[in-house]
DNA sequence: CTGAAAGCGCTTACAG
DNA sequence: CTGAAAGCGCTTACAG
């Protein structure tokens, strides 16, 4: 037997539609009498609006689409986590949805008609391929997108400033040989962080190298077992992000480099995992990110008018063991 | 300017709705001519069709809901990825929503007409209470709730193999007196690892206490570190989770305690934090889990019927160092 | 306060 | 092969 609709209520009820959805809607001009009638019925009916029909009708989905590159590991376990939280706050319901760099974007477009606005986050992809894959009515909010934000409000992270901050307390230690393990090639966080390392080595006269790496702890400790294979000439390791940094320190434990005597090691993100392995990184705040970006679309949603607004979401450094013993 | 309606393009390519319809979802009864035109008209007009109008007239969403507990941690974390992995695979959407055990049950209702299904994650609802909460004609996908599943597939985890697993591990090298740090009293979860800890601890005729807990590593690291103000006087703790478990090594750790030797520690679920942390656990295939459950989910509604079916999925004993030093 | 009707953007028998 | 029309389950002016 399918679920009730709202003429099985009004049938059983001896009202019409329209009062049913008028009670149901708690409007004012619905008389006592009916209400009860109404509230009967859909208790014994076991009743549930359909939402979906809903929807249609107010042309308002109360539902927000938050499009990933990836579901894997823990930073966007974290940003998710911040997104739930803020959507139920707001009363909002979240479609997620992984955008792989492999699998095209026609995710976008699925997206038309089931949400009111949609937080994409796509480092691989720049303003006009974003432009051409989502619908043009529907507001987004864009985390870290790479270039211009073609109009939409985006959030990005510090990452300059992260950088430069972790470089300052590396060189401030005395380090001069650096190792940067780099993040994918066409992910705009991992370009922006790699150009302000090597800028900071540069202004700082150190010694540099860079190798390569796709934010998974797997590759760090490759890439950095490779190089302890060549003879270690350097004294400190910067990953493009938290994972690498932290599989770069697995490499040098077994090869029993001391850290951070020897080398010192820093990533970037501040994922939970960071704070067990004693990793020096930049806090990023993931969560807070993604409650500022659910947020920042709602607010623009319920104002019928999403002001473009690019906002700063600024990182701080966060030292630990891999960087300074403990005195 | 709106975004365009189907009607859009079928005045555009001249044409009426229906064929502008067929020729969407590539039917065969269309004349070369008016595909053309309606790729045309689609393409000049930027048209994506509105999924929610779409949903309503097929009585079909493609999407299927998620409901969980919570989202802190890596256990969701894990779930969540395995879940959207196997969704994507079969093309259909995720839509997410946390089911905080004090925040009601309503969200379980306005998921009518978004999702053509449900996985429900209540460990703290019992069968009625998510009958009552549920729209009756919506297929459910169960996991881990308390008692019978009112007819709904269901998964569960094998808590009392696992808990057994560990145990005789633990028994098998020489440890007698035992803490079990447990989870949330109305977790069901939580109550069958007690309960089966329990029962091993008293086969083996070992002393044991139960001290509480709620699943964070705070709280096991705060459980541990009040037993270890009053003298320790236990060999092994088991945690009911990993998160508990990690928070009771920190605790021992910090009190120089030595694990293993002077304390063994075992957790359940090997959540990614267990390995790096080397914590001796069961290991639960979390991600395999999701997908198992969305599979099973998606089964059933494309064969238009959910067979009743209760699946077991078992985990296995993952020993690393803080039972057992690495020879 | 209430009901009949139109409409949200699609799909799909039904006729032609 | 094509179009006019009804229908999916709601909401909301419009009349009364």
């Amino acid at each position: 037997m399918p679920d009730a609709t709202i003429r099985d209520v009004a049938r059983k009820a001896n009202v019409s539609v329209a009062s049913v959805s008028r009670a149901l809607n708690g409007l004012e001009n619905v008389s006592d009498d009916t209400r009860a009638r109404v509230a009967e019925a859909v208790r014994e009916l076991g009743y549930v609006p359909h939402a979906g029909a809903r929807s249609l009708s107010l042309a308002r989905t109360h539902a927000v689409g938050v499009v990933l590159p990836d579901l894997h590991g823990e930073f966007f376990s974290e940003i998710v986590r911040g997104m739930d939280r803020e959507a139920g706050r707001r009363g909002y319901l979240l479609l997620l949805s992984t955008l792989h760099p492999k699998h095209g974007t026609s995710v976008l477009g699925a997206l038309r008609g089931r949400v009111d606005g949609l937080i994409v986050m796509a480092p691989h992809l720049d303003a006009d391929e974003l432009g051409a894959a989502l619908p043009k009515a529907l507001p987004v909010v864009l985390i870290n997108t790479r270039g211009i934000s073609g109009g939409h409000p985006a959030i990005h992270i510090g990452n300059a400033a992260g950088v430069s901050a972790v470089m300052d307390h590396l060189v401030g230690l005395g380090r001069r040989r650096f190792v940067h393990i780099a993040g994918p090639k066409d992910n705009i966080d991992a370009q922006e962080r790699c150009e302000a390392f090597c800028e900071a080595a540069r202004k700082a006269g150190c010694e540099f190298r860079i190798v390569n790496g796709d934010f998974s702890e797997e590759s760090g400790e490759a890439a950095v077992a490779e190089l302890l294979d060549q003879g270690r000439d350097f004294d400190a390791i910067f990953g493009s992000n938290d994972n690498m940094a932290i599989g770069a320190l697995q490499a040098l434990r077994a090869a029993s480099v001391a850290v951070p005597e020897d080398v010192a090691i820093a990533g970037f993100d501040d994922i939970p995992l960071a704070r067990h392995v004693g990793l020096t990184t930049v806090r990023v705040r993931i969560a807070e990110l993604g409650e500022r970006a659910i947020a920042c679309l709602i607010d623009g949603l319920e104002s019928k008018q999403l002001d473009y607004a690019e906002e700063n979401h600024e990182p701080e450094l966060v030292v630990r063991s891999t960087t300074q013993r403990e005195s």
